[in-house]
DNA sequence: TGACTAATTGCGTAATTAGTCAAATAATAC
DNA sequence: GTATTATTTGACTAATTACGCAATTAGTCA
């Protein structure tokens, strides 16, 4: 019931449908650039709005708002206007695990291939 | 022991140096391309060499074996050179987990956002 | 050695994208 | 209404990148 069009578990992705496969790369994609991750770790300790978001990250407000906009349209933030402000938080916690098994695996990589140097 | 360098935890992700956070971006922009989750994908089944992969993907051999370079730096694939072939295989099956959490975001997000189109 | 096959790499191209500034939009306060 | 502040968007630039072709490297076999 749940899981329609995109089965939900794809714990194989095998026979996987093309657009399956764009969709998970544009995914990854939101999380593959260093100022998106910094403004996902931002908004861990609660919301921020996009001046502040600018400002932490030492960019325009225009950039961070190009930023929020991809992050939000692949369902990682959820945005919440009030006043003259637009406050945004993290909509999808589960974006951690996947920093966490990335680190996992950044960490591994690592330890190997400092071994393989020396 | 294991958890050196990277501490191999960072369930938050609280104050990481920006080399890390370019780390975890870069790991994140290897799986963001249709073709090497393509590839990913068809090295689950076993290792493949790269002109079998080229024919699979439908491209030349040149820009596969392009892909699977930047796989192998990156630790997820690992290269085998057997007689006149170089054969692939999956060096780090964590990104199945990867795939799988960000499959069941998708869904998710298709769901709600399907839900607040109609 | 040379012939053959497979993989990699140099180079060029088209497309994407992160960033800026400036203009437009939106919400509040006067 | 106007003024002010915050965000978004248009236009542009510089940098990156996925791809193909052609040349090079590497391994096998005669």
């Amino acid at each position: 019931m749940m899981n329609a069009t995109v089965s939900k578990e794809c714990p194989v992705m095998e026979n996987l449908p093309p657009e399956a496969l764009l969709e998970v790369a544009a995914y990854f994609q939101a999380l593959s650039e260093p100022t998106r991750l910094k403004i996902l770790n931002l908004l861990r300790t609660g919301e921020r709005n996009v001046g502040e978001l600018a400002q932490l990250c030492g960019f325009t407000a225009a950039n961070i708002s190009r930023h929020l906009t991809l992050l939000t349209k692949h369902g990682l933030v959820a945005r919440e206007s009030r006043g003259t402000s637009v406050y945004y938080r993290i909509a999808d916690d589960s974006i951690y695990a996947l920093c966490d098994l990335v680190c996992g695996n950044i960490s591994r990589q690592m330890e190997s291939s400092t071994k393989k140097r020396q």
